[in-house]
DNA sequence: CATGGGATTGACT
DNA sequence: GTCAATCCCATGC
C-alpha cells in the first residue's frame, strides 16, 4: 500500500521527517529512505520561491506527485511533492539503504557498480534515482498509483527527533561526540542543515536516520 | 536570443 | 583536496 495523499498534504517539514523508514519502490528494486531534505516555496533554495514556472509546475501540482528534474546536467533527483495543491513545497529523497533488486541497482550503477559496497549504491540523490532507474520522463507522475510507490516502513512511530532546538541553529551539543552512533531502535531522526545549496543555508531542513550508514555524508559532519 | 548557474558525481593530483 | 561533465531553464538585454 501506498502512502496515501493525505499523508503529503501537510507541512513538509512533518513529512520529510516522516519519510525517514519508509521505502521507495521502483521497477522492481526497493530501499529504505535513510535521508531527506525539505524546500518551500517561502525560502530561496526551494525551485519554486520564483514562483509557478514550465519547471516548477509539478511543484506547485497536487501532493503526492513526483518531481524529478535534472541536476547539474547530468543526474536526475526525485522529489515528493507536498502541501496541498497551490503551495510549492517538496521533499528529496537523498539515500536510501538497499532493500531488495540489489544485484539490479549493481547493473544500473553501471560498470563501477560491481564495485561498490551496498552502503554506497544509494547513497546520494543522483546515485539513488540511478540504481533505481528513475527518469525525467516520471516528473509530474503519481507516487500513490504510479511506477514510483513509497509505502510505510515496517517500524512504528519514529516521532523522537535528534537535534531540533530553539531556532538559533545551534547543533545540540553532541552529548559528547561518542553516542551518535547508537540506534534507538529504526526510530531516531537527527537533523541538519541542507547539502549543496547557497542560499539558505542555515536551515535545518535535512533529516538522516541516527546513525545509519547509508547516507550521503554524515551527521554531525566530521569537519 | 545569450548567458550563467546549479538540491552532484566520479576521476584525478 | 580539485575539477570537468552537461543541459535545462530563469533571467536579462
Amino acid at each position: 500500500m501506498s502512502l496515501p495523499a493525505d499523508f503529503y498534504a501537510r507541512p513538509v517539514l512533518e513529512v520529510a521527517r516522516d519519510l525517514i523508514g519508509c521505502v521507495v519502490e521502483h521497477r522492481g528494486v526497493s530501499g529504505v529512505i535513510v535521508e531527506t531534505e525539505a524546500y518551500h516555496e517561502s525560502e530561496p533554495a526551494c525551485h519554486a520561491f520564483v514562483g509557478v514556472t514550465a519547471r516548477t509546475r509539478t511543484l506547485f501540482g497536487e501532493p503526492g506527485l513526483a518531481y524529478v528534474y535534472r541536476s547539474y546536467g547530468i543526474h536526475a533527483l526525485l522529489n515528493a511533492v507536498c502541501e496541498p495543491a497551490g503551495v510549492g513545497a517538496a521533499v528529496l529523497i537523498r539515500a536510501l539503504e538497499p532493500l531488495s533488486g540489489i544485484e539490479e541497482m549493481r547493473l544500473r550503477r553501471g560498470r563501477e557498480g560491481r564495485h561498490l559496497r551496498d552502503r554506497d549504491l544509494c547513497s546520494g540523490p543522483g546515485k539513488l534515482t540511478q540504481a533505481l532507474g528513475v527518469e525525467l520522463s516520471e516528473n509530474g507522475t503519481s507516487l500513490l498509483d504510479g511506477p514510483i510507490a513509497i509505502r510505510a516502513g515496517e517500524e512504528g512511530d519514529r516521532d523522537d527527533v535528534i537535534g531540533e532546538d530553539g531556532g538559533d541553529g545551534q547543533v545540540a551539543a553532541g552529548d559528547g561526540g561518542g553516542t551518535q552512533g547508537q540506534l534507538v531502535g529504526q526510530s531516531a531522526v537527527v537533523a541538519g542543515t541542507r547539502i549543496g545549496i547557497t542560499k539558505a543555508v542555515e536551515l535545518r531542513w535535512r533529516f538522516c536516520a541516527a546513525g545509519n550508514p547509508y547516507v550521503s555524508r554524515p551527521w554531525p559532519p566530521v569537519s
